[in-house]
DNA sequence: ATGACTGGTTGGACCAGA
C-alpha cells in the first residue's frame, strides 16, 4: 500500500501536474496540501476520471487539505483539529483507507519570527499534539502524512545557517518535531535513509532545484503498528523538475500488507 | 544582507508562501 503526500500549490493551477504523477506512480493514498480553492472549485470530476475518490477541505486562496484514494472513496472521520472553534483555516483532514488512519495537515509557515503568526503556528502545533496523542492512544495503524513546515535537522537544510532565523528551523519546532517521535511516531524517511539529504522542497528562486538548495518539510510520521509495516520510502524527485511544477516535490512510503490473523482451528 | 519566483485576487499591485 503506497501512501504519498503532495503539496501541489494550487490544485487547479496545476492540475495536469497532479494527473501526471498520479498516473505515474498510482499511489493507493495520496495526500495534497495547498489546494488553493473553496469546495466547489475542487476538480473531483478529473480526479474520479484518473481512478480516484477523494475528501477535501478547500479554502478560498489559501490552504486547503485532501485525501484521494485509488478505486474508492475516502471514509472521513474529521475536518479540522480540534481545540480551536474559532480556526477557519483548511490545513487537517483525517480519513479511514483500506484499515488504516490517515491525516493530511499542512502547518502553518510562521513566519516572521517573532510575531502573531510563528505564535499562531506554536499553538497549532500544540493541538497537533494533543490530536496525535489521541491517535496513538487507539492502537490503529496511523500514518500523519503532509507539509511540516518543520526542517527538523541540519541535516535537513543545503545551507542550516542561512535558515537559522527562518520559522521552519526554530529549536521550538525542532523540540516538537523529536517530541512527536519520543512518545512513538517514527519518521518514515529518516527509518530509510538515516543520513544525508532528503530533500521534498526547493525555492523557485535562484535555481534551487538544479543546484539541489532544498530543504526537508514534507514528512510521514507512522504509529508503531503503521512503523512495523514500513518497507519502502521515496521523493518523487523528477516531477518537482517538470516545467511549471510545484516547489515541492511528493513524498511517498509503501506499507506492507497487515499480518493475517491466526485462524482458529475448526 | 539582499534578491528573486509563483498563484491567487477581481482587475493591479498586493499578500502569502518558505
Amino acid at each position: 500500500m503506497r501512501i504519498a503526500t503532495y503539496n501541489v500549490n494550487g490544485v487547479n493551477g496545476r492540475l495536469e501536474h497532479l494527473l501526471s504523477w498520479l498516473a505515474d506512480t498510482r499511489p493507493d493514498v495520496a495526500c495534497l496540501q495547498e489546494l488553493k480553492t473553496p469546495d466547489a472549485g475542487f476538480p473531483i470530476a478529473a480526479i474520479r476520471q484518473a481512478g480516484y475518490g477523494a475528501i477535501w477541505q478547500g479554502q478560498k486562496s489559501w490552504n486547503g487539505v485532501a485525501i484521494l484514494s485509488r478505486g474508492t472513496d475516502p471514509i472521513a472521520i474529521r475536518r479540522g483539529l480540534p481545540g480551536d472553534p474559532a480556526d477557519r483555516e483548511s490545513r487537517y483532514i483525517e480519513g479511514a483507507v483500506n484499515g488504516v488512519v490517515v491525516a493530511c495537515i499542512y502547518a502553518p509557515n510562521g513566519n516572521p519570527v517573532p510575531s502573531a503568526k510563528y505564535d499562531a503556528k506554536l499553538a497549532w502545533y500544540d493541538r497537533f499534539q494533543r490530536h496525535a496523542d489521541s491517535l496513538l492512544a487507539t492502537g490503529q495503524p496511523v500514518v500523519l502524512a503532509g507539509d511540516y513546515n518543520i526542517i527538523p535537522t541540519d541535516a535537513d537544510v543545503y545551507v542550516p545557517d542561512r535558515w537559522r532565523d527562518d520559522a521552519l528551523f526554530q529549536p521550538a519546532l525542532k523540540a516538537i518535531y523529536l517530541d512527536l517521535q519520543a512518545r512513538g511516531w517514527t519518521d518514515a524517511i529518516r527509518a530509510r535513509f538515516p543520513e544525508g539529504p532528503v530533500y521534498t522542497f526547493w525555492k523557485y528562486w535562484r535555481n534551487s532545484f538544479a543546484r539541489d538548495a532544498g530543504l526537508r518539510i514534507d514528512h510521514l510520521l507512522l504509529s508503531p503498528s503503521a512503523a512495523t509495516r514500513l518497507k519502502g520510502a521515496g521523493v518523487d524527485r523528477a516531477h518537482r523538475g517538470k516545467a511549471g511544477a510545484s516547489d515541492h516535490a511528493p513524498v511517498w512510503i509503501e506499507l506492507a500488507k497487515p499480518k493475517a490473523r491466526a485462524r482458529r482451528s475448526p
